[in-house]
DNA sequence: CCGGGTTGTGTGACCGGTCACATTCATGCG
DNA sequence: CGCATGAATGTGACCGGTCACACAACCCGG
């Protein structure tokens, strides 16, 4: 109950086996759960414990055995809905488990910068989650020494480079898939595509899903724009965007994106979607109540963070035979941003007085 | 340089001291910069770290010496703008002092969960920031154990309740202040309020400056709304106010809130801002994308979460006196969701057709 | 040329746990 | 009854650092 509000130097096993009257051996076993303790010896030492307040020093723990406890979770900014999104359920998965989740912001992708950060990370012990859906998340997963247990979360299932590392992800690809298919089906000629930036030199797993629906549709293909993760990428794209009558659809990286593509559109006077269809990914919490309400492919991000933590913890304790780690499949939520095709594209864009690019 | 690629176990200091031709408290001495090493001898040490590929072992260190470099943040749910972008600040700042960032989620606001929580963020040693904006976080920032370092990161400068420890916090209270006066200054009669959940019974120091303002100003002061973090809190209250022609000015205790309160007005017919203004709070980067643009005041959330960071550094080494830690004060962004008075409030509200909650 | 203060370096104990092994005691079985 | 077996508990070393102190070599003044 530890009523004296001193300051003092918190209880240790040994004070625990002192005032029980054993062995701090025996206290590490009661503690550990050892089986063979004798009840009442059991008893005893749980009572001192109760009455020292005693906690075992976690740091003590992880010298003396090795292992830490501790997941660290290298991401990029975590403003971002999706990064915040899926340490959210690693956070969730890791305290169920008794982890400690410490977090590593990739500032920059600079090589040197990374490396640094995945160093700082490795240092805490335990484990390593790597959220790869930008270039600093490939490089930091690449980066880190082997021997160190890792899960990332990454864009697309192929191996990431220079590495046996698990990882998990959503089915980003199948996801864009759905999404160009929905904007195809309204009667549009193709769908255009304002990209996240992507993780690897190679086409995103969301830009080879849009594409081959487009493929398979016969559409045509109109070059990938190139955004960033705000609001202010998709903005410069759909001033682009709305100046080509022949964009009735378009689909964005992510909401954010979208946001920005709609205001473009909407200054331009383009309406949505009677005049263009617009639709995010991600379906963050905003997307419903946006004006229009945005179109988008809710992907699963916290049971992806749930995922990659039940992966990792399997790695670091074998006894922990991890149950299969659920992620839902991408789900195309259709708003008020997508419609069927209606004015052919003919008329002189209007040219809307306000039209002041945003602070 | 570490050629081989054995997963071996990593060098400590006694590795090094073998390789350099000294002691191991030498090799401790080189690697904390005690000044007393002769510069022959500090060189031999320092190649035989750079062949070895040494660093110091983190939770040895954190064992012997008592320190730990770690400081764990208790916050809730991250996906909100606010807290992330504190987080984000207070990565930064720990990043650059080599410090660890641990961070716990309050995810119930129930008294036991939150002290478990606490508990748990204590066992790493180090110390703490909560981000009490929430009562799940004024009841952790209460349950720390004294004699743990932290820093509370507050809504209101007013002593948190049971605590001696430091705390910052962005001059809200001036915030809505601000907002509030810059809505009536439009000719608006008053200006009603959407609040955010509270974190302590007694009124917020948002809900406090924009009552402020109304009496200074000698107008109504209409009951503020209840609202929620998100969006779905705000469209609740703003199907409320559509329906009353008297409210032609809103301001909402976060961006979110107000972008709910946005679409429940028009799904309403209420014209933004001709019929209704709006402003926000936090200026998050959709704001300025919405349609229309969101008026709202900036906080400096990134500043504040490096000023807490700094704060505590101060805490845990009084060597760090700490530079001043400069908080911006928050600043009123005009934009389009705000307008002068226009239409005397005589009219019936139209119904809009679709006026479905969104999913 | 010796004593005292500095500088550089080494030794042993310690932080709070865990691990491997030793010991004691009760039990089962030939 | 003797001995192997296993349960219950204790002892010492160890994890990889730090700290307090001892000690040697050097410098300086008297």
């Amino acid at each position: 109950m530890n009523v004296t509000g001193h300051t003092t130097r918190p209880a240790s096993i040994r004070d625990v086996a002192d005032a029980a009257g054993v062995s701090y051996q025996t206290v590490s076993r009661v503690i550990n759960g050892h089986p063979s303790v004798r009840p009442a010896t059991r008893d005893r030492v749980l009572t001192a414990i109760k009455e020292l307040g005693f906690r075992r020093n976690a740091t003590a723990h992880a010298l003396a055995s090795g292992r830490s406890r501790i997941v660290t979770v290298l991401t990029a900014n975590t403003t971002h809905y999706g990064y915040a999104s899926i340490l959210q359920g690693i956070e969730e998965a890791a305290r169920a488990a008794s982890y400690a989740v410490g977090i590593g912001v990739l500032e920059s992708a600079g090589e040197a910068a990374v490396k640094a950060e995945v160093q700082r990370a490795s240092d805490a012990g335990g484990g390593l989650i790597v959220i790869a859906y930008d270039r600093a998340g490939v490089r930091a997963l690449a980066a880190v020494p082997a021997g160190l247990p890792v899960v990332g979360v990454v864009e697309t299932p192929a191996s990431p480079p220079g590495g046996e590392s698990p990882w998990v992800w959503a089915d980003d690809r199948a996801a864009a898939h759905e999404a160009t298919r929905h904007l195809l089906s309204l009667g549009h000629d193709t769908v255009h595509y304002v990209a996240i930036p992507s993780s690897t030199r190679r086409t995103s797993a969301r830009t080879a899903g849009w594409r081959q629906a487009l493929r398979e549709a016969g559409a045509a293909e109109p070059r990938p724009l190139q955004g960033t993760w705000g609001p202010a990428g998709g903005y410069a794209a759909g001033r682009r965007l709305a100046r080509d009558p022949a964009a009735t659809a378009i689909l964005c990286g992510n909401d954010d994106l979208a946001l920005g593509v709609m205001r473009a559109l909407h200054e331009a006077g383009r309406a949505i979607p009677d005049e263009v269809s617009v639709a995010g990914f991600d379906d963050s919490p905003l997307a419903a109540y946006l004006t229009p309400s945005l179109t988008t492919v809710r992907l699963d991000f916290t049971g992806l963070g749930r995922a990659a933590f039940g992966l990792l913890h399997g790695v670091l304790e074998e006894s922990a035979t991890v149950a299969p780690h659920p992620v839902s499949a991408p789900e195309l939520v259709a708003r008020e941003s997508s419609g069927p095709r209606r004015h052919p594209p003919r008329h002189t864009p209007r040219q809307h007085p306000g039209a002041v690019p945003p602070t």
